[in-house]
DNA sequence: CTCTACTGCGTAAGTTATACGCAGTAGAGG
DNA sequence: CCTCTACTGCGTATAACTTACGCAGTAGAG
């Protein structure tokens, strides 16, 4: 579990990127870190986050709770490499034609699908730079995407940081909704205007005209598509890189 | 603790309003909502958000752990609740002749701020709609901002929505590496430098060309002030957002 | 055939949140 | 003034959780 191989990461993330080869001598490993993280994620899937403990994860390999710990040093290291699992690989690198704008969209639009796929995902904590695999095959994917803008390299990774942390934002807003909206077992339509009930009921009109006006205006009577609620952002977001890359060519 | 004020909140959350005051008939109270959530504040200020455990929260008040069940139905709200103290009051109301952009642009900086001055909030998970008082005041505040803009109400909510998550984003990277910064024990210069050698030996150039030129640009040379990258983002937001209001004028 | 690096795991310790219900208190109603 | 009662603070107990430590057994190396 030591052995510096000078990256300075986790011996568990190494061993996700394929280093830590040894040629192995004792025993015939019979759990792997793979099949902990796939575990691990089912889990997840299947019963929700918190359902996510180790003996849970280690039942579900018919293995013993401690032997988790062989593979990965704390629960974290487990969390950050479900998170990893769920993105998956990112979708197709752009084609030859495609413009950065159309590339990033898609890009998007793959990473939201993820996120929904996997709403458990968007509970667990990571940001900080990308060192996991698939998060830096993602960002790979997304600077291939705005290699023809003429932006300097650090703007680039200022705009995909824009673009995912909008995707995640949105992806978590959504999945709180749709929770609350379960919890409250009617339909989305009443949950929406009872919202809008409380808002009113809430802040009053003398201090929060703006709030006031805002509901009056009826922005609770129809719950729309969230998905249309993802491109008005996106395309903001878009327009507002697309500014930036006209003033540079 | 029940008795229906109907509106489904937590009766926490109704507290928090001043919704809630009872005609006070049994012994007087010597906890209150305020202080409980100023006692966990402040120790998640002194001692990380990890040490905020309702016994800890509950020995800085001198009072038994479970005293505090009686103002909060669970450590959820508790913690919700520490947010809204957090963010606390919202920047002043733009004047009449401060325009939008620069009105939006001063309440993202006031919210960068104060998830600056308390950077344990940012790793407290709460999305939603706004209920929370202060969050409610934050909203209003930015809903005037726009008032001249000509945008739909919703409109108004999703850019608000876009403006927040983005400083939350770029608060919670702020905060990650700072810390990772911190636990490597050297200059942010080395730190990022690191960061740099272990994305080359990590990401083969074969497989991940588009991040081997990224690193070579130099990215990884230089550590920049956290406000221009904050800097940059915003104004992306604000020309995206710029280019939808003068579509509507 | 021995050596040894390595695997899986049993035990146990230390934290947590929180359900339940009791004893005491202070204002309300007579 | 006396009783009633709503309400406060809290003690006890439970059921979870992560994880440190070290042992017993295994399979390739020499």
């Amino acid at each position: 579990m030591d052995e510096d191989t000078g990256t300075g990461l986790p011996a568990s993330i190494e061993a996700a990127w394929g280093l830590r080869e040894r040629p192995h001598k004792g025993p015939k490993p019979t759990l792997n870190l793979g099949r902990i993280v796939q575990a691990a994620v089912q889990v997840a899937e299947t019963e929700g986050l918190g359902a996510v403990s180790m003996s849970r994860v280690a039942a579900e390999l018919g293995a013993a709770t401690m032997s988790l710990y062989r593979y990965v040093a704390a629960k974290d290291e487990l969390l950050a490499l479900m998170v990893d699992a769920a993105y998956g690989t990112p979708p197709a690198a752009p084609g030859p034609d495609e413009g950065w704008r159309a590339g990033l969209s898609r890009w998007a639009w793959a990473m939201r699908a993820a996120a929904r796929r996997h709403p458990w995902a968007l509970r667990i904590p990571i940001s900080g730079l990308p060192v996991r695999p698939h998060e830096v095959a993602w960002f790979e994917e997304a600077l291939t995407c705005l290699r023809d803008t003429g932006l300097a390299e650090a703007e680039k990774a200022s705009v995909i940081l824009l673009v995912s942390g909008y995707v995640r934002n949105v992806g978590t807003q959504d999945a709180d909704i749709e929770a609350a909206i379960r919890a409250s077992g009617t339909t989305p339509q009443e949950w929406l205007s009872s919202y809008g009930r409380l808002l009113t009921k809430v802040a009053d009109p003398q201090r929060f005209p703006a709030i006031s006006k805002f509901v009056a205006a009826g922005v609770f009577e129809t719950a729309d598509d969230p998905d249309d609620e993802f491109i008005f952002g996106l395309e903001r977001l878009l327009d507002g890189i697309d500014a930036l890359v006209r003033s540079r060519i």
